[in-house]
DNA sequence: CATGAATGAGCATTCATTCAT
DNA sequence: CATGAATGAATGCTCATTCAT
């Protein structure tokens, strides 16, 4: 159905090629900008266009629907989630391992709302009915990298085995994902003004738990 | 605005308001099950019609707006889910209150899913706009009775003052809370399968902790 | 179509009758308050129905259709014309019978505005579609009749033949209609504030006219 | 609030402008048409779409709103109705001014009577709840122009002095829109047949009576 | 008679998507 | 590539009218 043959040629590396992505990635932006404010269905493609200076058109010759859209906007989203929990690990010499993975990952929501929102579709609220096979499955796998590295945490910690690792980890993020939740809502004053204390409460009481 | 003052209620009691009472749970029925499955937006006041057996323009006989009837669906779900769990603490002499409600509160949306991708909507998704001042300050009642339930619970089974009680029952309700967006999310099989198995483990660290 | 073949039954003298026609002359009084608010199309059954203290169905058994109201309700407004116009011709001796049957015209629309803009639609807005032939000839007749007591006073104060006098009723009408037109449209002020000397001015002119 | 903006007039002068404001034009026409045949309430945008050729939608690319749509039509229309009286003055030398441009103003809308239908809507039958200020404004001043040119043919004649001329002008537009009401009606035959007539005769008597 | 629930067509407007230029 | 006009289906809501009670 589509034309868009030429999305073949985006091979990284020719300078076509570059400048397209670079402006899929000026939409991106505009795009996760709009989905956040609005809400997924909410977000008009006029309105994406226009925020990304762009007419409407023009949109569908690097996206060939709004769901392809938000798919690449909710990958680069997780690549991002992915990429800051690792950087954090790495780079927090100080702290347990687990600690500043979870860290990591209540940190990049906290301070990344609209992330937060476009993912919150994916983790809970709507089944993107068109989000297809492949891309799911990429999506798992991002999702699952960030377990791994809380788990890896959590053995380099002595806070759990091989066998019980990737458990704990899942364990623990659901919490986190409560809090993040029960934060962004602010039905509860005491969590949005808590959030942070609530964090640090939960992971001492991790790492003082040998089992859960 | 609206000039159907005929719609003036009835005192249940009166044939004729029993009536229209149970006509309006038949939509309000209908109306859940296509608000869960589509989404507050996404939901056509044409599709829930149907789906109660009415055409179109039945529905605005019982109700002025889609937003009124979101929120009367709303309400009814908070309702049954306080008084779930509340019958649930009741219930339960074997068990400890605090334990009871926490478990209530998990039970009441894993086996009425409809109600947590309703909630869902609430608690997190979407700003639901035009939710009135005064529905907003109902359910919020609604929810802070909840939390009542489990702090009442913690304190009768000495896991908290007076004083922490509350804030602990948030931080509970946050993990439960967690826990079901996990499990509804079904992106992590082990959370899927495994829920109530987490639930307990859970409600063995709180009652072992005597502080968080 | 319409079953209210007790519409036969509404002989004036009958008890039952004459209780039935009260209670339309309710529904119209409502009706025309309604019209004359909202305008003939956004005037809605509902809103006159409970103006007139009856709910929406309750209408219809006095009138088959909203066209049909509003036909009587017009009928209605052109009989009080039309008497109005006699009685002042009639109980005003001091002054020339066309000069008061034209002030009368005038003060009649002016002091009942909600019947102007009624007649407003028949006069010009709107084609009644519906205006059935036997009401349209019903209301000409008025018109006319109006008219006449118009022609009669030229007569009588000697300023028109048997000839011209129904003629020139006519064009003194046209320009009262005119001044009525130009003093609700408000667009100018100074028709608004004047009036009455606009039409002294005029009725003094056409008195010292013979022929026009 | 709409996203239109790609909707922003190009000068006109680029081919693309030209185009888009012919289109337009065609849009005004069908809507005039439609507007003059139903009532502007009666009028919906799907018959004017389709009046003009395009699908319900297009329309939109041209007009934000029905109101935005009539707003136009009737600006268009009191242009029209401004500059032919205007002509008609400058090009009747032979006939005193005054009554050029009265006979101009009679003429104008009983040569396009949507034209008639449509000011009637402004004229007097409808409250344009939304008329914006702005336009309001704007349709004002061009009535007030066209009334400074019958004032001007006044004092011209001397008929009327600097202090006299405005309220003459209103005066004897009063009676010219009597008669436009009156011949539309349709309800007397007599005025019909012999409107252009009767406005001689009163553009003699204006031109006999110094004073009214 | 009166009630008010029910019908179904209709309306203004929005929007993803297509396509000629 | 980019533009923006065009499509046509969809949406929330209103309303005259009917009819069982």
């Amino acid at each position: 159905m589509s034309i868009n043959a030429q999305n073949t040629v985006r091979e990284s590396g020719s300078r076509r090629g570059a400048v397209r992505e670079f402006k899929k990635g000026l939409i991106r932006d505009a795009a996760k900008r709009i989905f956040a404010e609005r809400g997924i269905d909410a977000a008009s493609m006029r309105e994406i266009a226009q925020a990304a200076g762009y007419t409407t058109g023009a949109i569908y010759t690097y996206f060939d629907t709004k769901e392809e859209l938000y798919a690449e906007v909710l990958r680069d989203s997780l690549h991002a989630l992915q990429s800051e929990v690792a950087t954090t690990v790495e780079t927090s010499p100080d702290r347990p391992a687990s600690a500043a993975a979870l860290h990591g990952l209540w940190s990049f929501y906290d301070t990344h709302p609209a992330d937060f929102e476009l993912g919150f579709y994916l983790y809970g609220g709507v089944r993107p009915a068109g989000l297809n096979k492949k891309l799911d499955e990429e999506l798992n796998t991002l999702f699952d990298q960030v377990m791994t590295l809380i788990a890896n945490g959590l053995i380099t910690d002595g806070l759990a085995t091989e066998q019980t690792a990737h458990h704990l980890a899942v364990v623990h993020a659901t919490w986190v994902f409560g809090l993040l939740l029960m934060t962004k809502t602010g039905r509860v004053k005491s969590v949005r003004d808590d959030a942070e204390a609530m964090l640090d409460s939960y992971l001492k009481m991790v790492a003082t738990h040998q089992r859960l």
